[in-house]
DNA sequence: AGAAAGGTTTAGTTTTGCCTAAACTTATTT
DNA sequence: AAATAAGTTTAGGCAAAACTAAACCTTTCT
C-alpha cells in the first residue's frame, strides 16, 4: 500500500491542486496532468482500486484520507526540493519546478526528513507557499494579492504565484523578491495598474497581471 | 535521442559494470538488472533500435560509444548524490546506494553541474571510488586491497567495495574510514588474515574477507 | 560425430499507461 | 419536452517492460 507509481502521484498530485478534498470532473484532470479524458478515467480506476480517490461516474472524483495523505507528502516533498534547488545550489525560482516534479516522486523517508533538517526545517518554499510538515499540517498561506491593498499602505512581499517563466523574469527584472518592502502609492482607476515605491525611493507601474500574482502582508 | 527511460538506464548501467566497453552475455545482464533472460533480450533490442548498443545473437552486446557516454554520465550523478547524502545531509556511507539510485534517473544537466559545483567538484565519492568528470573522463581508481601491503608497512584507506550492508557495519564498528591511517603489524599464514595499528597505537586484526575489500595506499 | 547440457531467443500473456473513435450521460437551449 | 451540445466513459489499439514455456543455437562430453 506504500508503492505508487510516478503516474499515479501525479494524477493524485493534480487532483490536490485541482479540488483540495472536494470533487473534480475528470475532464479538468486530464488537463491537468497533460493527458486526454479516458487516460484520466482509467488512471481513476487504478487509484481507486488502491483506496486513495473515490469516484461518482460522470460526476466527479475525489481523494480520500489516504489520497489527501499522500498529496501532502508529495507536496512536501515537492516544496523541500524547491528549497533546497533554490537555497542550496543557487537556482533562480523560475527554473526549479520542472526539477521539483522528478524529485518528488524519490522514495526515501529517510532522505525527505534529513532534507528538511538540512534546511533548517522550513516553513515556506522559494515562492512563499507553504510546505506541509511531516504531520501532515500545512502552514496557512500568508498574504493577499497586491490590489487588494488600498493607497498609502505599507506592505512586505511574502509570496508570488507561479505564473510561467515569463513572469518570474519580469520579477527579476523589477528586483521583486520575497521580504522586500514597499508603499503603494498609487492605483490606477482604469487599468487597475498600481504603482510601489521602494524603500530606496524608486518607485515603478505594475501591471494588474503582475500585480495580482504578488501577495503582501501589511506592515 | 536524449530521452531513456528509467529501465533503459538500467541496463546501460549494468552493461557499463559488468563488460566496460567489452561484451556481456544477456544471462549475466538479466542477473545484474533482476530480470529473466527474455526481457533481457528483448531490453537489449530496444537499446540496439537507440544506436546505444550493439548485439550480436547467441554471443554478446556491447556498448556503443553513445551507450558509453550515457553509462558515465549515469555513473556521475550516481556518485554525485551519494557524495551529497554522506557530506550534506549525513547519511551513512551504507545507506546512500539505494537512494542514489533512484536520484540517477534525474534529468537536468544544470542540476549535475550546480550540484557538482556545491560539492566543490569532488574527484572520489564516500567508497572512494572515482566519479566520471563532466567530460566523460574518469579519474584513475587508487589503492590496492590491503593484504598486497607488505608487513611493516605505512597506509592509508583510500576506498572500499560496496560489499554489503554488514561490511559497512563491521567497518563502523572498527571504525575504518577513508583517510585513516595504519601500519600493517602482522600476516597470518595460516588465514591471510591481518593485523593493523591505528595511529594511537590501538591494533586489531582483520579478517581476508574484511581486508580484500578495503583499498589502500603505502605512505 | 552425436547427444546432452546450458544458455539464448522466440512466442504468447500480463499490467501500466497512453491514444482515438464511438457510445453514452448530463446539462442546456429552444 | 425534445433536441443539441458538452463532457464522460467504453471499446479497441499500441508501446514498454516484465513473465513462463517452448524452440533454438553453442558448447561440451563421451
Amino acid at each position: 500500500m506504500n508503492n505508487h507509481t510516478e503516474s499515479e502521484e501525479n494524477y493524485i498530485k493534480a487532483l490536490y491542486h485541482l479540488g483540495g478534498e472536494g470533487a473534480v470532473a475528470s475532464g479538468a484532470l486530464a488537463n491537468r496532468v497533460g493527458a486526454k479524458g479516458p487516460s484520466a478515467t482509467q488512471a481513476v480506476r487504478r487509484l481507486a482500486s488502491k483506496g486513495l480517490v473515490e469516484v461518482i461516474p460522470y460526476k466527479g472524483v475525489k481523494l480520500t484520507l489516504d489520497g489527501l495523505t499522500l498529496a501532502k507528502h508529495i507536496l512536501r516533498k515537492h516544496r523541500l526540493w524547491e528549497t533546497f534547488l533554490v537555497e542550496k545550489l543557487g537556482f533562480g525560482w523560475e527554473e526549479v519546478h520542472p526539477i521539483a516534479e522528478q524529485l518528488e516522486h524519490i522514495q526515501s523517508h529517510d532522505l525527505v526528513e534529513k532534507l528538511a533538517d538540512y534546511l533548517d526545517s522550513p516553513v515556506h518554499d522559494p515562492h512563499g507557499d507553504p510546505i506541509p510538515q511531516a504531520d501532515g499540517r500545512i502552514p496557512p498561506a500568508t498574504g493577499k494579492p497586491l490590489q487588494k491593498f488600498s493607497q498609502g499602505s505599507s506592505l512586505k512581499v511574502v509570496r508570488v504565484e507561479d505564473a510561467g517563466t515569463d513572469f518570474f523574469t519580469q520579477l527579476d527584472l523589477l528586483e521583486i523578491s520575497l521580504g522586500k518592502e514597499y508603499t503603494l502609492t498609487s492605483v490606477s482607476s482604469f487599468d487597475s495598474s498600481i504603482q510601489l515605491q521602494a524603500e530606496d525611493g524608486e518607485s515603478f507601474w505594475l501591471s494588474h497581471s503582475m500585480s495580482s500574482n504578488i501577495y503582501a502582508i501589511s506592515l
